[in-house]
DNA sequence: TTGTAAGCGTTATCAA
DNA sequence: TTGATAACGCTTACAA
């Protein structure tokens, strides 16, 4: 194979690489998202000549200097910055995806496969709305690339609801599950009108709501509770939860079959590719109009 | 590097080979379990000049072309029955590593990580004794391998508290998650003097947990439950989950250690490598010897 | 159609 | 010590 390799000048072999800013580090495929990625990229490429080799590293300098080494026929790339992205595309110049990348005005120079980060936050804040709830938390860790797309589109549907702008609250969960605990621990205090959380990831929702229940706050009658992914996790715990579904395999297929286009067809284009999401109904979520 | 790797005729390449017979991606548990062993060998692996490529299939034939045709300098195989571990130690000559392996006697001719799957199950079912059951449940969905050795360290328990055979029944889960629900079934209808039980993994108990109480049986005032891998979810789950914990990060650090030890020395002999393994007392199991 | 030789990028060997 | 050259295993282009 490496002498194949060597003749011809490509390597059959496809990165997956992954740039993480934090020190979470610790071990990166720990969460579901990334193991189910990476399983749906194995899946789709097996039998169509290439192999997956992966690469985890915060430094994007390491990254490129990997890429090059390998001399890696196709990238696929996670957890990257603009800014990261950006040096990475300057140095490799064959076929790279992105997934979940969000690079602003630049985003058609890039070929990328995200979610319909906005219109899930939309819709999901939507349904909230409609179940009566006039006063709603947005929860993120940050307010950059999707998640900063799923706070406008809580925004703007509160806004199109014709709601006052403080109907919607924003609270930033520093240090992430860390910062969870205080945050929680303001609406035991009973110092909130918040009657719905939407969180911006189901982990987040899931733990904000074995806190809240640890502390006699029943979920949905005392507050309801949204996520977003439609982790497994999401259908296991009681109340199960109200989400919006992203179908991570379907992503890691789209990005393979694009990646194989590209690499097979030298006029093929960069793209930016949209997978939908979904609303997912369950019991976490009180329609309070009755009640009020 | 495909020029060095020519020249030296080594590829720096670790193959991480997956064989299961069944479509594992659709198994959350297990993606959950590989996409954990997978970030650990990767961040062990990292910075000592060897690369993950990684390699799934049903088929033995397929993982020895694979190995061969890349000539990896080392192997790390999950999930392999020991008929297909013999077709792959008979190919593949060079450094090879098991997770989770079980060859019977003829062990020492393999190199392979595992975790103590009988003590654990022996002492999670003294707890369970010493808890006041006498009555327990075993549910798996094989009884080949480590599920044999965690019913065995089962079995034993019961006999070594002095209980008869019969306060130990095994119950076999047909098709994994849809044989569970049957399985339920037949206690929620009260036809079962068991009054714990033990499940061969945290999915299985963490999925039992939610049928039985969502059919109005209570845990663990009703029925207590434990697990075992001390997965994510059993923390997550209410009542929290009493579990056994293995530590698959540091099974993935102990596998890539021995990898590079075999592969930098020749005289580095095969090793039976045992990782430890805990209780974790959560609320799934109540104390029933003051109620009886 | 079949066969032969050059070349891919690096290491290793052996002479100078 | 330095420098030229064969060898790694396969592809490809060109000649027979």
């Amino acid at each position: 194979m490496t002498a194949v390799n060597l003749a011809k000048n490509n390597s059959n072999i496809i990165g997956f690489v992954m740039n993480s800013n934090e020190n979470i580090y610790d071990n990166a495929i720990q969460d579901f998202f990334t193991g189910e990625l990476l399983g749906g990229l194995e899946k789709r490429i097996h039998g169509r000549g290439y192999y997956i080799m992966i690469y985890i590293s915060k430094h994007v300098e390491e990254v490129t200097k990997f890429v090059s080494s390998w001399n890696v026929d196709g990238l696929v790339a996670l957890g990257f910055s603009y800014e990261n992205a950006q040096v990475l595309r300057e140095v490799y110049k064959k076929p790279l995806i992105f997934i979940d990348g969000y690079f602003g005005d630049d985003g058609n120079a890039y070929t990328n496969v995200g979610i319909e980060d906005y219109r899930g936050a939309y819709e999901m804040t939507s349904h909230l709305i409609a179940n009566g709830h006039k006063r709603i938390g947005f929860f993120s860790d940050n307010y950059i690339g999707g998640d900063y797309e799923r706070y406008r589109g809580f925004v703007n549907a509160i806004r199109d609801a014709g709601l006052a702008p403080e109907a919607g609250e924003k609270f930033v969960l520093e240090n992430g599950t860390a910062g969870l605990e205080p945050c929680m621990q303001h609406f035991v205090e009973g110092h909130s009108k918040i009657s719905a959380m939407f969180f911006c990831a189901d982990y987040y929702a899931v733990t904000a709501m074995n806190y809240l229940m640890d502390h006699g706050i029943r979920i949905p009658e005392d507050v309801s509770v949204a996520g977003y992914d439609d982790a497994t996790v999401a259908s296991i715990i009681r109340p199960k939860l109200t989400t919006v579904r992203q179908n991570t395999t379907h992503k890691a297929y789209a990005a393979i079959d694009k990646l194989l286009k590209l690499i097979e067809n030298p006029d093929e284009k960069a793209e930016n590719i949209v997978m939908p999401v979904e609303l997912r109904i369950r019991d976490s979520v009180k329609n309070i109009n009755l009640v009020q």
